[in-house]
DNA sequence: AGTAATAAGGTGACATGTCACTCAAGGTGA
DNA sequence: TCACCTTGAGTGACATGTCACCTTATTACT
């Protein structure tokens, strides 16, 4: 919620000021609000409901997407935009619980291909009805078509935005 | 990122389909890119330039809007939509690095009273300004007003949607 | 071939978040 | 007053995420 408040006004330095004007402080604090709960509600739903985390969840779904349903580690993180590191302590756990395998790869000796077992299979074709549904219910059944089609065209903005400004801070740093 | 992906197609049954449109699903990965990356580039920027998380700084700036800059616990946690042991936890980490105390509450015998205190104050005032200027470097550089205005709007109301959702559960268990 | 730079992946330490549980203080009604 | 319930807070175990660093294989350059 709180964030980027101002602790006092500075007028004066206009082209670009300290602060946030409070339509945009109320607009962060939405956004900030909003983008917490969502994924911490679809969390425990699908924690209860199927014994997964949203995070296996994703690497389940991203690894059945995949052709053989298999993919380098390196590439299922950057699919994700998660850390290496991040993914690859995430894959010891569920490697651990049997939901996903790794293996060599046969292009690349660095490599290694993470795969989906059966058992990742089926925990995600269990858990997929009740999570789709559940983001239908928190988010979707929130929003008209319209104000859904805005959002993906909003935060789309933001993605490329990001992209921009790493490439750039890639290309100077 | 990914998420709610179908495994299949249901045709026919339509009043609540068991899959998202592809539609759908890209305004919901665009959420999920977006809503993971921002903060991720907050919290980088905040811990180089000032030695605090994101969540230092969301505990700072609620305390320092505060009356006396004091709050109880259960309200801070209230405040900022985070459990009440999540603000323990975190409190107590915070008190060691010296940015806030605890203190008894007169009004209330269990009740704590969470302080800023001066390196807190400190801390939030050298931080402020940068985080500020990442904040509309990161989100409102990408947007028009009339689209950060759109997404305020629609962040609202899936908070309010939240909100309802969780008043019915509470009701109904 | 020989070597430096780069890329893939893993690891350990530590920060953060969640859950279930405990403890103590306050309130309520017999 | 006493039993009982509720509320504020803390704790320990564990899951998750980040950072710095390591090892090994590939690539690029000479």
């Amino acid at each position: 919620m709180a964030a980027a408040t101002p602790l006092e006004d500075s007028p004066g330095t206009s082209p670009e000021p300290a602060w946030l004007t409070d339509g945009q402080q109320r607009i962060w604090r939405n956004w900030l609000s909003a983008s917490s709960r969502v994924p911490a509600r679809l969390g425990q739903q699908l924690q209860q409901d199927s014994g997964l985390s949203l995070q296996d969840y994703e690497v389940l779904v991203t690894l059945n997407e995949a052709t053989n349903s298999s993919c380098r580690i390196t590439e299922l993180a950057g699919l994700l935009e998660w850390e290496r590191s991040r993914m690859s302590h995430h894959l010891t756990r569920m490697e651990k619980r049997g939901l996903v395998c790794r293996g060599a790869c046969p292009d690349d000796g660095r490599a290694q291909l993470v795969e989906l077992t059966d058992a990742g299979r089926t925990a995600l074709e269990a858990a997929a009805p009740g999570h789709v549904r559940a983001v239908r219910s928190v988010l979707f059944d929130a929003l008209s078509d319209d104000d859904a089609a805005e959002l993906g065209r909003i935060t789309a903005l933001i993605s490329d935005h990001l992209n921009a400004q790493e490439c750039g801070l890639a290309r100077r740093g």
